[in-house]
DNA sequence: TATAAAGGCTGTAGTGACTACAGAGTCAAG
DNA sequence: CTTGACTCTGTAGTCACTACAGCCTTTATA
């Protein structure tokens, strides 16, 4: 199927990184994909360049990166004209998104555990959680 | 335009709970609002107890419950026939996904952090992030 | 050389939880 | 009776995939 030992299919560079063979189309579509020669019967023929490409792709989105940061990041990257301050810059500002996400989860984790608490657990049909949530009032401070 | 002091529209709705008037017609499209009676002229009339179900649904997404789980809440209340341990348990389900959640995230600052950190921000074009990323090893380590 | 299995191709539609129109109709106030 | 704010339905867009249908290519084996 290679035409050279450098050469793979989809479904091997899908092996190789872990992203599924409909997701690697669905970033070459996107744009954040190379659009990769093509075997004489039309398959998308891979080499080495795409492999570190698309690993780096699923490293962004594993650090939680949208696909228009990686975008940018990869625009960056393929002029050879970034510098080092705007990619922190980048890193950063997302670090702190994610910090602040972390914020708003362990206050929601903790009015969670809090209405919990008050529940009997029993098999009665009278549930502190339901009258909190169905109570018209806004005693159910979800901030705090 | 309301027919007694006690109906209203969807538009006031909108302004009591600060649910968009889209997502409120979204909600009874999907089933987890009821089909309110409606005006001569087509206009959907609520009432309070409508006002009360929006409220549970915004509050049950603000504390990050799907669709799915706020509709199987509100069949047990519309059932009437739920136990304290039913909503006991799906909300202490809920709470311990939100904990991994916060895990997750913890480390995934830490790494964003960690590779920032490795920046000297300076005007230069080499930056120790995108090398990283760029590694085609597995040398940044996402999961520690 | 024929064939079958495995894999690849395109294009479309679905997911969740909304959001944003377009184009028409309704309502209440002046 | 007109104006302007509001509402109606229906469709399409968002994000980051995922799944499928129906066909075509490649490779290994008989």
């Amino acid at each position: 199927m290679a035409k050279t030992v450098n050469e793979f299919t989809i479904g091997a560079l899908s092996k190789h990184t872990g992203v599924k063979v409909e997701t690697i189309r669905y970033y070459e579509k996107s744009g954040i994909m190379p659009n990769p020669p093509r075997s004489a019967g039309g398959f998308r023929m891979y080499r080495q360049e795409h492999l570190n490409r698309l690993r780096f792709i699923r490293r962004c989105r594993q650090l939680g990166f949208s696909m228009a940061d990686i975008e940018g990041l990869l625009a960056l990257v393929d002029d050879r004209g970034y510098t080092c301050g705007e990619v922190r810059a980048l890193t950063v500002e997302h670090a702190d998104l994610v910090k602040q996400k972390i914020t708003d989860l362990k206050r929601l984790e903790k009015t969670l555990r809090s209405i919990a608490a008050q529940c009997t657990g029993e098999e009665v049909p009278e549930c502190p959680i339901i009258d909190a949530l169905l109570d018209p009032s806004d005693r159910l401070a979800l901030q705090s």
